[in-house]
DNA sequence: GGCAATATCCCCCTTTCGGGGGATTGAGGA
DNA sequence: TCCTCAATCCCCCGAAAGGGGGATATTGCC
């Protein structure tokens, strides 16, 4: 995928924790196919050199003194060709994770992580998977699993109720909507104002948002 | 955590090809600490003797006779104390990956996966991990990242129209949002114009629906 | 039979929206 | 320097939305 096979695959460690940082430099350096070509102790520095310093994997460390690490993943995105960032963290809580994978994280490892893994992990970005710590995969599939906003509203609304909703939050007007459930304008008011008592709302808006989860973040 | 330590995880397979289904059966008792206890060749048979026969894991495949192994998973959930469900199919397209998540699938292996990792996807599973093959856990890790439906729609605005947008979008009246941002009330009337122009949209429900993802699903 | 819920339709009215035009200021880049 | 863009404000106007009232038919349940 990148550079030739025989090529080792770049490391580079941002990790403000100097002692971390030179343990895993040791352990990638010491293993066959990995070079750590660069280590960073904020995310700055690291942002500044890149340039410069290309490397094929980035092991990210989130916190860090100023910009997080999740931010600087944010930031290598935009970038023309990112190395591939992989979150090595003691913190496993959901927002961070999450944070984590929107910001372009392709993988979330623990710092509990057994050195072996670890080089395994990397290895594993490097050709297209997405190494995680077992308790983090689980959060991630299991944010699958969360039942739909939609569940929710619909709980009170009758079969038509909900219709009309799912066309009201789609922007239809009320002619349109008529038109699309062959009934008439007025009916639709009614249903609509039946929507809005339920849903205790007030407007259009508010019922979409409740709709489709917008109480979320 | 279920069970004591020492006793066998109790493993269950719906797999609808015999030979497979017997390999499995076979690789599972050959393995210390794995137990297959039932197999199953179709969605149906299983649902309907699983009471009897509880299984700690199920390795499910999808493309079953009849009911899908996908609907099969979800049938399972509604269940009172439900095995963990182990997706295990040739196929690794999203709309099934996601799906099987989302009917509460807690692992996703490609039947491609060896013997021995198959094993140890069994046992992860069963403390508590999410096992996927390679390049299913990057898809899963990659839906994340397609710039969040907020990410889309903040793009081109300024920040001072992302701010109105999220009043807008949380259905505020324009009087209302102009006294929140302390702004004129015209002045908030342009900038939803300019909103509406880079989203294309007409209405605020459509700048709504985008900003919060109203297309997904 | 009576009652509740659902779905349908009609009238009144005011408020809010959305589209069109234009203007000014200040900051920052070409 | 000029020009662009973000942010601010103003006017006119018609269409859409929302709140209030009430009505009818059907269904199913007690």
């Amino acid at each position: 995928m990148r550079g030739t096979t025989s090529a080792k695959i770049r490391v580079t460690i941002v990790e403000d924790d100097a002692g971390v940082c030179e343990g895993l430099s040791f352990l990638i350096d010491g293993s066959p196919g990995l070079r750590c070509v660069s280590t960073f102790g904020d995310a700055e520095s690291f942002l500044a050199a890149h340039h410069s310093q290309r490397a094929d994997v980035v092991l990210m460390d989130i916190d860090l003194p100023g910009m997080s690490g999740i931010d600087a993943t944010r930031d290598l995105r935009r970038r023309a060709k990112p190395p591939l960032v992989m979150m090595l963290t003691v913190y496993g809580d959901d927002g961070q994770i999450f944070e984590s994978l929107r910001a372009g994280a392709c993988g979330y490892l623990l710092k509990t992580t057994p050195p072996a893994q670890l080089v395994d992990a990397i290895t594993t970005v490097y050709h297209g998977g997405s190494p995680m710590s077992e308790t983090i995969a689980r959060r991630v599939v299991a944010s699958f699993q969360q039942p739909s906003p939609k569940a929710r509203a619909l709980a009170d609304l009758t079969l038509r109720e909900r219709e009309v909703l799912d066309l009201l939050s789609r922007g239809f007007r009320y002619r349109e909507i008529a038109d699309r459930l062959e009934i008439g304008l007025e009916t639709v008011r009614t249903h609509i104002r039946h929507i809005y008592d339920k849903l205790e709302v007030r407007s259009r808006t508010e019922a979409t948002a409740k709709y489709l989860g917008g109480e979320v973040s």
